[in-house]
DNA sequence: CGGAAAACTTAAGCTGGTTTAAGAAAGATG
DNA sequence: CATCTTTCTTAAACCAGCTTAAGTTTTCCG
């Protein structure tokens, strides 16, 4: 099970595996339910979470009660909200399983502790927040970019399996606009096809 | 000179005197005329930067030909296109100074030596992608929650003497809008004023 | 300096995407 | 498996912000 972290971490860094097996109970296994929350938006954030199985969503609420949705967690991907765990301030943003999920969690104070035990995690996480930090860049890019349209088409082509897993609600929030728009870019396009 | 870099290093990590002395060959100074480019769209990305004095934005080219500022770097903080960097890729992105510039620069060569040679500075580049990530969440946070309007009156309050010295095209290019538009901005909201 | 280029302003017309509202379909729950 | 709730669709009216175009001001640089 803690084998897919394992997996993770070796692919970044060099780890024994006697390394990890001593690291494993800064670690603690979860089951999820979906829709269950994680972190809650305005309470603190205590921990950090690594996706076995399932997906996470990251999502704030807007002034009219809905839920804004900016990232996605799926296997091997980290998620918190990062500002509250590092500096101990209370959560930006809700993260909550949209599947039933299996995930890995660590708390800020095991973190800390398993930093200043095991110095070489630092490589992997500063790896991990390398990528994290392109991934959003590249999310601010294609905002930009791409009009809406190009935005579903692109999201679309790119992860394909993806999309049928999740409610369009929860999609169309992801990229920008609303599910009444996503109705009708879908019926477009499937009139297109004919 | 290469003291701000000490002091920025100092302040997340310990580290000695000696210890920065003897990392010092790995890194260089610059120089940068105002409008010289760092990093180029398309070019591979070599060195990462970070700046003592000045400021640099980020961009990119729309089809269009017109540049899409997604972020700013002032005092005290690192700037590449971190993806094309650490994967040895071609930039999506253009680095350029908005003023005459002094920056600390470092190849991808001398860093992955750096942190091989002195593994701690992992904790501190862990700790500035982490602060990097946290902020690109929280412009994508800004970007769905506010207005064009709320987003100018947000960015100006935060940052009003930063305002004054970069160009309005620029301002409205990162805040997502029409140069006309944040003219149309600026003369309601001084009418307003009255 | 002085002339050219770049940045900024103004205003009218336009459009991509929102809002609202109501019905249909699909999922959850006892 | 029936009901309650949530999600999805459709369509029309609407608007924030864009486009275009022309004039004005500032900056650049020889």
């Amino acid at each position: 099970m803690s084998d897919i972290l394992f997996q993770h971490i070796a692919k970044h860094i060099n780890i024994s595996s006697n390394d990890f097996a001593a690291m494993l109970p800064y670690f603690r296994l979860l089951n999820v339910k979906k829709k269950e929350d994680l972190v809650m938006e305005g309470k603190p954030c205590r921990q950090n979470y690594f996706v076995l199985k399932g997906s996470l969503r990251m999502f704030f609420l807007t002034e009219n009660g809905g839920e804004q949705t900016i990232q996605f967690a799926i296997e091997n991907w980290w998620m918190t909200d990062v500002d509250a765990f590092s500096k101990g301030k209370t959560a930006s943003f809700t993260v909550q399983a949209m599947e039933h999920a299996e995930v890995i969690s660590i708390s800020k104070e095991d973190m800390d502790q398993l930093l200043a035990a095991y110095p070489f995690m630092e490589r992997y996480f500063r790896m991990i927040y390398e990528r994290a930090y392109a991934a959003s860049l590249f999310r601010v890019k294609y905002i930009f970019q791409l009009s809406k349209e190009q935005f579903y088409n692109h999201f679309a082509s790119q992860y394909p399996a993806f999309i049928q897993r999740i409610p369009q609600k929860i999609l169309a929030s992801f990229l920008g606009f609303t599910p009444e728009y996503l109705s009708e870019l879908r019926k477009k396009q499937a009139l297109g096809k004919k």
